[in-house]
DNA sequence: AGCGGGTGTCAAGGAGTCGTCAGACGGCTC
DNA sequence: GAGCCGTCTGACGACTCCTTGACACCCGCT
């Protein structure tokens, strides 16, 4: 059985959504701010989290924060702001999916499914990431280039990690950032030129012209098959 | 079945519509005033609305507010084509679509195809758009044209996402200057002149004359698939 | 025909970003 | 303490991208 979170201040919103979700056969918990929605999270352990930005306590993007120091759980943001500036932050902290309030239920519950298809998808995925040139075995923490083991840092790990996770997708520089220098270090952009280039030159034929850890300007990078 | 809630002071349209659209096989409701068409929407629960800014009791742009306070159903105005300000404010309120009387059944039956289209292809979640030339994946942020990639930077990204995100649907300038430059930038109709031209080139077959990249002169832009 | 608003196109500059190198700093082991 | 490793920092040239101004065009109106 799924089982969702939803945080919202507005006892309204709960209630409509604790009422539509269990009559389809979800699991359903609230929380009515940041606070109690991070502890609830932490017990209750949910498949996927419906999280209003506006709450009373704690700003939303740092509940997202909160949630993904330690959970790779989907999060899906309720918001009444439109201007693509939250937007961004609320997705560049970690969140999955966003929806503008008002929502209309059929869609809102779309995208929770879609979520949670992804989320399932993704675990069952092979842990295994290879190209033509090198292989990352997220499992044992592995990179293999040419049937030679080589060695990366830690940080240099984190980095790759993230990137393969997330194959032929566009990873924004604050997402990157905030995953492996932590929230405080997003804009410290050197950091990341620095370890591409490390990357690049453990891992490419010609790091000078990569062909697999792509820099898309202005916007981030991308682990290229 | 499809219904449609028609709301126009002006009889014989109303007529109109409700004979050609019965025939069609939609299911028509009809309001000829403001506070009407609100409470018929909450009752009947439209899958679209086509609404009238001229109404005897309450200004159309506060009917859209009305409706969008609870409720994402597609909005298509029809308006008189003198007041072309007041067309601009309808669609910063939230309407999808509008269509300058005196209007021809067809294209008003197409739009509303589009529309419900649009609505219902929101709610699978397709992430991937698609034209006859070119295809966006907005979940790994990649452009593609006759299967080659076309690299896009930041701007013309965030330009060509809003467009997609919205299909078939009239964007106004203003949102689309507030979202990717920022609220600040409402008045800078060059920056959009520009960057739609950079994008027809790189991903119409004929940039000289789109059919994609639709220009709407004193509106906005309208993405058509 | 002339005018003006809105639009499409082009090119040039200047601002900002990226890749790269080299060195400083701190923690660790021997 | 010396040596090693990993991380951080500053500087530089090279490059990309954004902005801006100029001008032609289309179309409705006077």
């Amino acid at each position: 059985m799924t089982s969702v979170l939803v945080v919202d201040d507005e006892p309204q919103i709960v209630k409509a959504l604790r009422i539509n979700l269990s009559a389809r056969g979800y699991h359903v918990l609230t929380a009515y701010d940041g606070k109690t929605a991070l502890s609830v999270a932490v017990e209750g352990k949910p498949d996927v989290v419906v999280l209003d930005l506006g709450l009373p306590d704690i700003d939303g993007v740092e509940v997202i924060a909160g949630l993904r120091g330690w959970s790779t759980v989907p999060i899906i943001v309720l918001s009444a702001r439109t201007d693509s500036a939250t937007k961004v932050e609320a997705l560049d902290a970690g969140a999955d999916d966003y929806v503008t309030k008002p929502f209309g239920m059929d869609e809102l519950l779309a995208r929770l499914r879609a979520a949670v298809r992804r989320k399932t998808k993704q675990e069952v995925d092979e842990p295994i990431v290879r190209t033509s040139t090198f292989t990352v075995d997220l499992t044992v923490k592995k990179v293999h280039r040419d049937d030679r083991e080589v060695h990366l840092t830690p940080t240099e790990w984190g980095l790759l990690e993230i990137l393969a996770r997330n194959p032929d997708r566009l990873v924004s520089q604050k997402q990157l950032l905030s995953e492996v220098w932590g929230p405080t270090s997003v804009g410290e952009s050197q950091y990341l030129r620095v370890y591409m280039a490390q990357l690049r030159r453990k891992l490419e034929r010609d790091p000078a012209h990569p062909k697999h850890l792509i820099t898309e300007p202005g916007m981030g990078y991308r682990f290229q098959l």
